[in-house]
DNA sequence: CGATGATTTGACACCTTTCAAAATTAGTGG
DNA sequence: CCACTAATTTTGAAAGGTGTCAAATCATCG
């Protein structure tokens, strides 16, 4: 937990990005990587649980998720909380906070994780020098939308089931897009408050739909793992359609 | 209604654009309006109730919506509908259309409106020769995303009675950006079912709660015009929380 | 092997939905 | 400007999905 300042000034070559070379996004011209390189100000590894951005703090970073889950959220003066996406390895976010004087949403870190942390006060030149780069931000941040939209849909329209459905379906794509494909599901290190504060439902009524789910033999979780076993029958539930999105962009 | 294209060939010029004289937004330069005046292929007027872009199709526009109000939904196969946000004069979307095949949402005028429709296919060129307009886009998507997300916490975690307080500070303030004060409240022309679509509530238990704010003198909404008597005791009530928001770029 | 956190269960209250229908308001044609 | 119809807003009553409370069972970890 204190070795957050262990690799602080040796920076991964950006080029050599696991993420990047795993393959999953879209290209990048040596140019814009290099460019990449210098507006990177800092990697950093954070615990499980740990804050990555601070909700309702007055500085905020841009960074890209390198390894780990996390997820954005927002809260309650009571502390209700609300989960508005999961963020997984190669997802970029923080933009939004160039908006306002105080971060409208925090992240926070679901699994050990490590995030590129870039200088914000350099996103001007990005623009400027490197459209390209501009345009995939544009997308990445569509792209996040895009989900938040979803997950408004579901919450504001969805029943229990059908938003649990939902939710496994989702995670499930979005963890085989980034990982080997194994017979033992995918990675899933998301416990039932998450999800429950994801869907907009209490931890118990959670729980009793989670199990009512998996006693009909739809799917499986198990040491942190999800196996679907009847994406049929959890598509048809959820009313669940998957958007052909193209490869993304990685920054 | 038939007078789609009365006004098919006459574009506006963008440097004399209502909205931009209007001064609630940030200025450009004579060069990139000029851009913008070329990036615009169309202009149309919609009546009230008529989609702007349609949810499921393969081709979508990107726009700003002129005059008049909207929203962005989206729908369930069985009918269920949700209300991403609403839009007002000044508000760009159709971006993340970019992203997939199909259109993932919808957009309906909710009042007889004016968009000015985009050429997609110069969005790169955009990006290439105005930097700076792709950073508004992105400014622009960012904005809306904040707003989505707020409408996620409130269906997410916020009570029947919240969510409304919540809509009606949150429209007011809006509204208020946009027009004339005057003494006798803002342009409000959102039905009940709008509403209830998005705050994710039903019809009926959308007016009753409505009803009970208010015969508790907290606000009023006639003749499409809503008047917030108690702003403290609605902000209280709903721990909405106003987010500085810098001038919005416009394009 | 305790201790702390996560998952499960059962019971019950209650907020919200659904169903039905009346009352208003808005829109349209004569 | 008055009918007439459609749409929107209101109400009441009852059903039901979710939340809350409490407590037991499991799991994880130092």
């Amino acid at each position: 937990m204190n070795n957050m300042q262990k690799d602080f000034k040796k920076l991964t070559d950006c080029s050599q990005c696991p993420l990047r070379l795993r393959g999953n996004h879209a290209a990048n011209t040596p140019e814009e990587i290099e460019f990449i390189q210098d507006f990177k100000r800092e990697e950093r590894s954070v615990a499980a649980g740990a804050a990555i951005l601070r909700e309702h703090s007055t500085d905020g970073d841009i960074f890209t998720l390198r390894e780990g889950w996390a997820f954005r959220y927002r809260t309650l003066p009571d502390g209700r909380r609300q989960i508005l996406n999961f963020l997984l390895p190669g997802d970029f976010t923080g933009l939004q906070a160039e908006l306002t004087q105080v971060m409208p949403y925090g992240v926070e870190a679901l699994t050990p994780a490590r995030v590129c942390i870039f200088r914000r006060e350099n996103l001007w030149t990005l623009y400027q020098q490197f459209p390209k780069l501009g345009y995939d931000l544009t997308w990445l941040n569509a792209t996040e939308e895009l989900i938040v939209d979803e997950n408004l849909l579901s919450v504001g329209r969805r029943t229990a089931p059908e938003r649990v459905a939902m939710l496994l379906l989702h995670i499930s794509k979005r963890a085989q897009a980034i990982e080997e494909p194994t017979s033992e599901g995918v990675y899933f290190p998301i416990s039932q408050q998450h999800i429950a504060d994801a869907l907009g439902l209490s931890l118990v009524h959670t729980n009793k739909t989670l199990r009512r789910l998996e006693s009909m033999g739809l799917h499986q979780i198990r040491n942190n793992r999800l196996k679907i076993f009847r994406a049929d029958i959890l598509k048809n539930l959820s009313a669940y359609h998957e958007l052909p999105l193209r490869r993304k962009p990685l920054i």
